[in-house]
DNA sequence: CCGTGCCAGTTGTTCAACAATCCCGCAATA
DNA sequence: TATTGCGGGATTGTTGAACAACTGGCACGG
């Protein structure tokens, strides 16, 4: 350490040294978390074809061929689907092999029973309730809206699962949101077992703009009872609609 | 089908065969749960030398030995691994292996939030409040008074996790069980890296009682604000007395 | 004392194999 | 005809070995 560079001065508390360390640090860190292993790129991959709709409830996913398909040995993809066994998007039928879960009647219940503690609890009692994530509640809303005014249907659908994650979210704990993105992902399964999933959710969104304004206007209490009534409703109206 | 046995009938909406049919098939899938599979096995056997205390925070589970010492092949105990990482008892480490997790300030501070918001809301919106129900909320309070009575501080502890436990059970929900089974054995780590765990529980059996009694009285939604009161000042106590 | 390069140990991943189990069809039988 | 019994083929559960990539520590040289 002699010629190149400006000699390194060390004594600083915090050398500016020290942060470039810690930067790339953090850089190598995140660079991990997107690569990942390869068993999370394969569960991935797989949990994104069932949640787009691509793969349908109870299709049987062999393990050699998708294994091949995707490009990673039998071993790894079984690490891969273990996962989302675990998160409930497949089922695994000891000697049988897994399957893409096809919720019933009682996990919609059970899923709505979540939701009925998650959301207004999180409504009423969150404690990171700050204006930002207020309005990141009221940007779900508008682009409920929006997608409504170009009938876009889909993106119907997606706005309002970015309103009940945002509202999750004013519970500030990063354990909760992704466990709510994990029920998430379960209810588009339900979705896609209904005869016409995109036109379920237009009616909510009266319903999502007026507990938002009440949670704007500070009267979270009667947001929290708003929303448990709406989804006790939605309950219900997409039990009448699931087959079988 | 014609020697043996009560011709079968066949037409009747619910035969009382086919019930007998359900019944089978549930025991055979209860017998799949229990038995289970190898890596269930080996999740299974080191979750729990984990929440018992026997494996300390950041010790690392070298894959080889462990594999050997449980008797399950390598790939085996990866996926049995994979499984617990996925349950936050373990943190996974890119190329440097699975460690015992070690919740800090931070990981305290959320998971007081998932309970904030889940046992507030499951003793006031709880729609599995059932005479039984409660009846269990009660039965941890006496277990805990019991374990009280004989210095058994273990004890207490346990009777405390019941206590949260059922109280979340009155929700109805079994993901939300599921899921509270989860959250505790993550509390457990963080008791366990306290000084004296076994004296932390001791001074919240009065607050229990109260809850419980609240609870048995209808007044559902006191005993949720006093419970989240409660939880608040757990949660400090407990930061204050967490290490580093 | 500091930096560099090498080496042992562990992990990530693959491959090939085998037993256990399940599914499907086919023949035998009442 | 409908039911039972019985392979045969396919798939899963599990193992063992192997190799590249990576990490951590140690000796070496300045």
């Amino acid at each position: 350490m002699s010629t190149t560079g400006p000699t390194r001065p060390d004594p600083g508390p915090t050398s500016g040294f020290e942060s470039v360390l810690d930067a790339l640090d953090a850089e190598r860190r995140a660079r991990r978390a997107v690569m990942s292993t390869s068993a999370d790129r394969a569960a991935r991959t797989v949990r994104e074809q069932v949640v787009e709709g691509r793969l349908r409830s109870g299709t049987r996913l062999p393990e050699e061929r998708l294994a091949a398909a995707i490009g990673v040995s039998r071993n790894t993809l079984r690490e891969a689907l273990s996962q989302l066994v675990a998160e409930r998007i497949l089922v695994r039928e000891a000697h049988r092999g897994v399957v893409v879960a096809t919720p019933d009647a009682d996990d919609v219940r059970d899923l709505y029973a979540v939701r009925l503690v998650l959301e207004p609890g999180a409504l009423e009692h969150g404690t990171a309730a700050t204006p930002a994530a207020v309005a990141r509640v009221r940007d779900s809303v508008a682009e409920g809206y929006a997608a409504a005014d170009r009938g876009d249907h889909a993106g119907i659908g997606d706005a309002n699962q970015h309103f009940h994650r945002a509202v999750v979210s004013l519970a500030g704990s990063p354990r909760l949101d992704a466990q709510m993105d994990l029920l998430l992902a379960e209810m588009r399964l339900v979705f896609h077992r209904m005869g016409d999933p995109e036109a379920f959710h237009a009616p909510y969104l009266a319903d999502n703009d007026r507990i938002c304004g009440l949670l704007e206007a500070g009267e979270r209490g009667a947001a929290a009872h708003h929303l448990a009534d709406y989804l006790a409703r939605a309950r219900d109206h997409l039990l009448g609609e699931l087959p079988a």
